[in-house]
DNA sequence: GCCAACGTTGGC
DNA sequence: GCCAACGTTGGC
């Protein structure tokens, strides 16, 4: 089992939309970097365990725990004329981003900002201390325990 | 295939 | 709202 860290928006979709959406679950859509992109179609597997952070908000940070209950299928927004994250290059036969299924698990204890995720000399690999910009990001077993250890 | 211009992300 | 970092686009 591998571990991923998301990052949304929580004025758009935050861990408690994640909680209260039908089944716990959704789709996650409109990622379109990519590098993210290739570890959502590659390397997401069903059971992975994934990190949701709270990106641009007043309290950046890891906040919950989702779980992977849907491997990658070809993103249905992409196709749509009406969605935000329409392509008008992929096609159904060709198409060049994908999604997963994810469904709530918990919630941290408390949050672990990006300050103290930064100043945790122990948290050696994680993308989210350097490239900034990576919106799906593989976590290692130690940074995560690391993560964990910090939200108790 | 290089690289400048441009757009987006995301912390502050 | 600012701006640094970095990804993408497009001319050559």
């Amino acid at each position: 089992m591998n571990y991923w860290l998301f990052k949304t928006e929580p004025d758009a979709f935050s861990i408690d939309d994640l909680k209260k959406a039908p089944l716990q679950t959704t789709l996650w859509e409109g990622v379109r970097n990519y590098q993210a992109r290739n570890f959502m179609r590659d390397d997401i597997k069903l059971g992975d365990l994934v990190f949701i952070y709270h990106s641009s908000c007043k309290h950046v940070g890891v906040v919950g725990i989702a779980t992977v209950t849907k491997e990658s299928y070809p993103d249905p927004t992409q196709f749509d004329l009406n969605s935000d994250y329409y392509d008008a290059k992929a096609t159904p036969d060709n198409p060049r981003w994908f999604v997963v299924e994810v469904t709530y698990k918990c919630h941290l204890n408390k949050r672990v900002s990006l300050k103290d995720i930064k100043t945790n000399e122990a948290i050696n690999e994680l993308a989210l201390k350097k490239a900034g910009r990576l919106s799906v990001m593989p976590v290692t077993q130690n940074d995560w325990e690391q993560i964990i250890a910090m939200s108790n």
